[in-house]
DNA sequence: GCGATCAGGT
DNA sequence: CACACCTGATCGC
C-alpha cells in the first residue's frame, strides 16, 4: 500500500496519488490509477469544496484512468476539472498559484505502469530536474530501456529522483514469474476444464479491483468464452474490455463476486447464483490469482498450484519484483529514490539500503569503499543525457553510461531468433553474436547492469556533473521544446543489439564482485532469453543447496508445471485481436501474439484495455497507414495532423510537438522491422523461453509439447499424476 | 448522517 | 506471503 505523502520533493505544488491534507493547496493533482489506496481524500468534502472555488485546478491522468474515474459517480464531481493526457506525450504544464499569479512551468509525460488499465508514471521535467514517479508498476526487465521517453537521443535521461513503487522490493520477492507465464498457466487451466463439458466452470476468485482485465480479455480471446463480471459500465467507451466480459451469467468462465462468495462457492455455487439451464448439476473450480514469488533460494516450481479439491491459486502479480525493480532502478540511476511503499515487515530504512546502490549519489558517496576489482571498472565514461543534441565531438569521445536499447531491437534480442533487421535469415544467430564491438561497450555494459561501481563515471561526474544538471533542467518552454526534439533521435541499431548480446555473453565470463558482498542470486540480465534460467548455474558461486532442492512451495498442493509456456511469448506490434487482423502486416501465428502484456506494446497498439487512446504514430491506426509498402511518409502525416497543439479550456496543458522528420524516421525503421519479421516470421515461434523456464530436477522427466495439457486434464479432473 | 479510522476478513 | 478491497464498530463533527 502506497504510502507516498502526495508531493515530491522537487516539485511540491503538485500532488500525486494523495489529495488530503497539505496536498489540498496543491496547484495541479496527478493521479497514477484507480486504486482506492491512491485516491485518499479525492472525493472528500473537503476537496469538493476546493474544486467549487477554483476553475483552474486540474487533475491529470491517463484517458483510461479518466473514463474509470467518472464511470464511478461519487467522482462525477472531477468531471469538469480532470484533464486526460495522452500516454506517451510529453505535455506542458503551467502551475498558477491562483492567488499570487506566481506561475511554473513543466513538462509532464505519461508512461505506461503495467500495473491496472489506465495506469501511468508520471515523468516530470522542469526548473527542479527531471523527476519520475511510478506510481504502482509492473515492468518486465529491460522494459524501461524500451521507453523512448525515458531518453533523450541514445542514452537515459539524467534523473534526478525516482518515487518509486517498493511493494516487493525485498529479495524474498526475488522473482515473480512473468505475466505471460503466469497468463499462460491459467489459460490452460481453464481451457482443461472447461472443455470437458458445458457443465464444467471456472470461478475467477479476483479482487474487487482493476487490474485483472488482461485475464478476462485473453482468455475470452483464446477460449471463445466471455466472462461474467458484476459491472461492466466502465469499460463502455474500452471495445477491447467489454467485448470480452458480459453480464450474461450462462458463461463457463466467471469473476463475478458476492459478499459471500466463498461460502457459495463451498456449496458448489457461483456468485452470481448461474445454474446450468437444465438443472443438471455444475462442476465448478474456483482459481484465485495470488502472488507467488521466489525467492533468491527458492527453487521455481510452478504458477499454478492446486489448494483443495475444486480450488487453484494462480500466479499474478499487480508489482515488479524485486529483481524487476533492481532491473528498473538500475537503468534509470536517479541521484535519489524514495520508496513510495515501505512492505510490512521491513523498514523504510532497509528498503533505502536495497536501493541506494542503484543510485549516482550513493555511489559518490560510497566509492572509496566499492573499488572490488579493477576488471570491471567502466572506461571514462560520461552521462550525457539531455546533451547529446548535436554534440556530436562528445558522442565519438565519450562512452554513454546506459544505452538505450531501441524498441525494436529489444524485442529482438528477447526474441533471440530473430536477427537484425538487416542480417540475413541463415546466419542469423551467429550474426550478430559474432558481430564485432567496441570493448569499452562490453565494460559499459557490464556495469550498467551488473555493478554499483561507478568509481570512474562518478570522477567524470564531479567534473561534468553541474553541465549535466543544467542540461537536463528544462527551465523555459523553448528550453523544454528544445530537449525534447532529440527524444526520438535514433542511432543506429547495431550497437545496442550487440551491447545486450556481448553483455549476455561478459556476465558469464566476468568475475561476479557483486558476490563477494552480498550472498545473493545473481540474475543475468538475459536471463529472461535464456533457456535455462537457474541463476547461478553459471557463475562459479558456490551453489546453496536450497537451490536445487526439491522441496515444494506448497506443503499440499499438486503442482503444475509451467513448462508449457517455454515457447516464445514475443509478439510484434501487429496484434491479432479484433481490429488487428484487419492489419495487412500480420506474420505471427496468433496463438504467439495473444500472450503480451508488455505495457510498452500495450502503448502501441495493443495497448487495449490500458491505454486505448494512443499517442499519435504508436498506434493501430497509424500502424494500418503505415504498411511497408508506403513506410514514412503516411506516418509523419499522421503524426502531424495530430500534434497539433491542443489547449485544454482553462488549463495551460500543451503537448509538446516533436520534430516531424525524426518521427519520420521512426515510421521507416518500424516499417523496416515488420518487413524484417515479415521475412522470418518462423522466428516468432522458436525455442526462445521467457523468464520463468523450470529447470528440471533429476528425477523429473521433461513433457513433451502436448503433454502438459494432458497434465492440466488430469489435475482438473482431480486425478493423480505420476 | 457522514466521514475518518481501525480491526478483521477475503 | 501480500494486495486491494469490503464490512462493521467506534468516534467526532
Amino acid at each position: 500500500m502506497s504510502s507516498f505523502g502526495g508531493r515530491m520533493r522537487e516539485y511540491p505544488s503538485v500532488s500525486i496519488d494523495r489529495f488530503d491534507r497539505d496536498n489540498l493547496r496543491a496547484r495541479a493533482y496527478f493521479l497514477s490509477h484507480c486504486h482506492k489506496d491512491h485516491m485518499k481524500g479525492l472525493r472528500a468534502p473537503a476537496m469538493k469544496r476546493r474544486l467549487a472555488c477554483s476553475l483552474k485546478v486540474c487533475l491529470y491522468c491517463s484517458p483510461v484512468t479518466r473514463e474509470l474515474l467518472l464511470t464511478n459517480p461519487k467522482y462525477k464531481f472531477w468531471e469538469n476539472h480532470i484533464v486526460s493526457l495522452e500516454v506517451e506525450t510529453p505535455t506542458q504544464i503551467s502551475l498558477v498559484e491562483e492567488a499570487s499569479g506566481e506561475k511554473e512551468d513543466i513538462v509532464v509525460t505519461l508512461l505506461p505502469a503495467g500495473h491496472c488499465p489506465g495506469s501511468v508514471m508520471f515523468l516530470f521535467q522542469g526548473g527542479n530536474g527531471t523527476v519520475l514517479y511510478t506510481g504502482d508498476f509492473r515492468l518486465a526487465k529491460g522494459e524501461a530501456a524500451r521507453m523512448e521517453l525515458l531518453h533523450s537521443g541514445n542514452r537515459v535521461k539524467d534523473i534526478q529522483s525516482v518515487y518509486l513503487d517498493t511493494t516487493f522490493c525485498d529479495p524474498k520477492f526475488y522473482q515473480i514469474p512473468s505475466r505471460e507465464e503466469c497468463m499462460k498457466g491459467i489459460l490452460e487451466l481453464v481451457r482443461s476444464w472447461i472443455t470437458l463439458s458445458l457443465y464444467h466452470v471456472v470461478w475467477l476468485n479476483c479482487k474487487a479491483a482493476y487490474g485483472y482485465e488482461y485475464l478476462f480479455t485473453n482468455l475470452s480471446e483464446e477460449l471463445g468464452v466471455r466472462v461474467h463480471v458484476n459491472r461492466l459500465d466502465m469499460f463502455k467507451n474500452m471495445p477491447e474490455i467489454i467485448s470480452h466480459v458480459t453480464s450474461d451469467r450462462h458463461t463457463q468462465i466467471h469473476a463475478c463476486r458476492h459478499p459471500r462468495d466463498d461460502e457459495l462457492f463451498r456449496g458448489n455455487r457461483l456468485p452470481c447464483g448461474m445454474i446450468s439451464r437444465d438443472g443438471r448439476r455444475l462442476h465448478i473450480i474456483s482459481i484465485k490469482p495470488s502472488t507467488m514469488w521466489f525467492g533468491e533460494r527458492t527453487r521455481k516450481t510452478n504458477v499454478i498450484a492446486r489448494t483443495g479439491e475444486s480450488s487453484y491459486r494462480a500466479c499474478f502479480s499487480f508489482h515488479s519484483s524485486y529483481s524487476e525493480i533492481q532491473d528498473f532502478l538500475n537503468y534509470i540511476r536517479p541521484v535519489n529514490v524514495y520508496p513510495n511503499v515501505i512492505p510490512v515487515g521491513t523498514t523504510e530504512d532497509k528498503v533505502i539500503e536495497i536501493l541506494k546502490p542503484s543510485c549516482r549519489s550513493y555511489s559518490k558517496n560510497h566509492e572509496l569503499s566499492y573499488k572490488p576489482l579493477g576488471a570491471l571498472k567502466r572506461s571514462k565514461a560520461v552521462d550525457l543525457a539531455d546533451m547529446d543534441g548535436g554534440d556530436e565531438l562528445f558522442d565519438t569521445e565519450l562512452i554513454p553510461i546506459r544505452h538505450k536499447i531501441p524498441k525494436l531491437e529489444l524485442e529482438t534480442m528477447q526474441n533471440r531468433q530473430l536477427p537484425p533487421e538487416n542480417s540475413q535469415g541463415d546466419t542469423k544467430e551467429t550474426s550478430y553474436k559474432a558481430t564485432s564491438m567496441p570493448t569499452s561497450f562490453q565494460v559499459d555494459f557490464v556495469e550498467c547492469e551488473e555493478s554499483n561501481g561507478e568509481e570512474e563515471e562518478e570522477d567524470e561526474d564531479e567534473e561534468t556533473g553541474e553541465e549535466r544538471t543544467q542540461a537536463d533542467v528544462l527551465p523555459h518552454p523553448v528550453d523544454c521544446i528544445a530537449a525534447l526534439k532529440d527524444l526520438e533521435r535514433l542511432r543506429p541499431l547495431e550497437p545496442a543489439c550487440e551491447q545486450r548480446g556481448a553483455q549476455q555473453q561478459s556476465n558469464k565470463e566476468l568475475p561476479k564482485w557483486d558476490a563477494f558482498f552480498k550472498r545473493i542470486v545473481e540474475e543475468p540480465e538475459a536471463s529472461e532469453h535464456e533457456d535455462c534460467c537457474l541463476p547461478t548455474t553459471d557463475s562459479g558461486e558456490p551453489q546453496s543447496p536450497y537451490l536445487f532442492s526439491d522441496e515444494e512451495e506448497f506443503s499440499d498442493s499438486t503442482h503444475i508445471s509451467s513448462q508449457t509456456s517455454s515457447q516464445s511469448t514475443h509478439i510484434s506490434e501487429q496484434g491479432s485481436q479484433g481490429w488487428d487482423s484487419q492489419v495487412d502486416t500480420v506474420f505471427i501465428p496468433s496463438q504467439e501474439q495473444k500472450l503480451d502484456f508488455s505495457p510498452l506494446k500495450r502503448a502501441e497498439g495493443r495497448a487495449m484495455f490500458y491505454t486505448p487512446h494512443l499517442p499519435p504514430g504508436e498506434n493501430r491506426t497509424d500502424k494500418q497507414s503505415c504498411k511497408p509498402s508506403e513506410h514514412g511518409t503516411s506516418c509523419t502525416k499522421n503524426f502531424n495532423a495530430e500534434y497539433k497543439t491542443r489547449a485544454h479550456e482553462g488549463t495551460a496543458a500543451v503537448p509538446i510537438l516533436r520534430d516531424s522528420v525524426q518521427l519520420q524516421s521512426i515510421c521507416e525503421r518500424r516499417s523496416l522491422q515488420e518487413k524484417s519479421a515479415a521475412l522470418s516470421p518462423e522466428a516468432h515461434t522458436g525455442s526462445q523461453t521467457s523468464g520463468f523456464e523450470i529447470p528440471s530436477s533429476p528425477d523429473t522427466k521433461v513433457p513433451k509439447p502436448d503433454k502438459p495439457c494432458s497434465l492440466y486434464t488430469a489435475l482438473a479432473r482431480g486425478e493423480a499424476l505420476h
